[in-house]
DNA sequence: CCTCCACTGGAAACCTAGGCTC
DNA sequence: GAGCCTAGGTTTCCAGTGGAGG
């Protein structure tokens, strides 16, 4: 083991430190020049700039795939408007609604930003929907506060019967003297048709689409982020194309581009190389995927996880039925609530969007209509994840 | 062409754990 | 403490269904 241990040190010892500024490519970092983003960027500072003479910007909805630079260009914006902003009046906050999970902590994170006073704070749960909503405008009435709301997927709100949307857009004279401005971003080219038409014509004021980027632009793209990140030189170029091509097959996903040239120079550095070769980033690649499986897997609930060991045991794949059998069977030995089959049966279809399990729904005819079933998962990472769950030992 | 299986998936109602207000 | 509220997971109920076998 002390041989492993200093074999590591000796590596890193021999590689030199391959990066210069590492913070240049990771998730959160904006930079100040967003290119092929141009258009975007002047529309969008365009619409907010009336801010700055005190008047309300129209609101505006933000449409493209992941990774295309919606969140980045919105946040830039913003982040040069409060630079600006002379008289201190521009308050901005950036909620992601997915990220937040449901409407009422959307709207405890935008409740964050506000100042409240001590009684008004909001909490983790406990008010209704209205009251927090109230309290919202209440401090950016009385603090008259111009107040720009970037909301990130917010696709996620427009299913609330409490119309929150409809409010926000609708917030004009009660929040007066202050204003709210809603920059809405959306994944879901979709989106648009579950939308309350009232809530449409006055969020979608000023539409703008991100298109995905193109190969050569997310080679581009990398290439100006691995000369801030990395030191001369350690970076060839067919690296860059390699990463480029494998994201831009994916939908010009510059996040994901990003992401994957990261943790190919941790690849590189840890391994001792010389430079970040295309050997690395297809080792990314991998270790990408397996930390997503293995992330996923670790966070599940315990009957999922039972679930999920219950359909491992057939390795053809399966239906319903089956799984349900070997699941009630399992769940009864480690003496945990054995769930309904139709519980079971839409944990499955969660365990499908994960993409931990696949279950598509066929017909076979006389024999009825079920979902095939078959675990994406081999048996060892299944096990090592979830071995670790005291109690599920007894599983494989 | 019709039947009928083994479910699917929508809807509503229920439950628990938390927190509010009075 | 009583009587409200919410989130989020679950149960109950049930109409709906694709297509192989008749």
């Amino acid at each position: 083991m002390d041989d492993g241990i200093d074999a590591i040190f000796t590596k890193a010892k021999q590689g030199r430190a391959l990066f210069q500024d590492r913070s240049a490519l990771s998730p959160e970092f904006i930079p100040d020049h967003l290119p092929f983003r141009e258009s975007q960027i002047s529309n969008i500072a365009q619409v907010l700039g009336t801010a700055l003479h005190g008047s309300k910007p129209s609101n505006l909805l933000l449409y493209g795939k992941t990774g295309t630079g919606k969140t980045a260009v919105a946040r830039l914006v913003v982040r040069k408007l409060q630079n600006q902003d002379d008289s201190k009046q521009i308050l901005a906050t950036y909620v992601n609604s997915r990220i937040a999970g449901t409407e009422y902590r959307t709207l405890f994170k935008i409740a964050e930003a506000l100042p409240l006073e001590e009684d008004k704070r909001i909490p983790l749960t406990g008010l209704s929907i209205s009251e927090v909503v109230g309290r919202i405008f209440e401090s950016i009435a009385k603090n008259g506060i111009h107040f720009v709301l970037i909301l990130d997927e917010i696709d996620y709100l427009v299913n609330s019967e409490h119309e929150t949307l409809y409010q926000f857009t609708r917030a004009g004279e009660q929040v007066a003297p202050g204003f709210l401005t809603i920059v809405g971003i959306s994944n879901d080219l979709r989106f648009k048709e579950a939308l309350d038409p009232r809530v449409l014509s006055s969020l979608g004021e000023e539409e703008l689409v991100f298109p995905p980027y193109t190969t050569e632009e997310l080679r581009s793209i990398l290439a100006e982020r691995a000369k801030a990140a990395f030191k001369p030189g350690v970076v060839p170029e067919s690296t860059i194309n390699l990463c480029a091509a494998l994201a831009g097959s994916e939908h010009g996903d510059a996040r994901r581009a990003v992401d994957l040239l990261r943790i190919a120079g941790e690849v590189a550095e840890r391994e001792g190389h010389q430079s970040v070769d295309e050997e690395c980033i297809r080792k990314a690649s991998q270790k990408v995927e397996r930390d997503r499986v293995e992330e996923a897997l670790q966070s599940l609930p315990l009957q999922n996880k039972i679930i999920i060991i219950a359909a491992s045991k057939f390795p053809g794949g399966t239906n319903t039925g089956e799984v349900y059998l070997a699941y009630s069977n399992l769940a009864r030995k480690s003496s945990a609530e054995v769930l309904t089959q139709r519980r079971v049966s839409g944990i499955l279809a969660e365990l499908d969007v994960l993409g931990l399990v696949e279950a598509a729904v066929v017909s076979k005819g006389r024999r009825g209509r079920t979902k095939r079933i078959k675990v994406l998962i081999d048996n060892e990472t299944l096990a090592r994840v979830i071995g670790e769950d005291a109690g599920l030992l007894d599983l494989a």
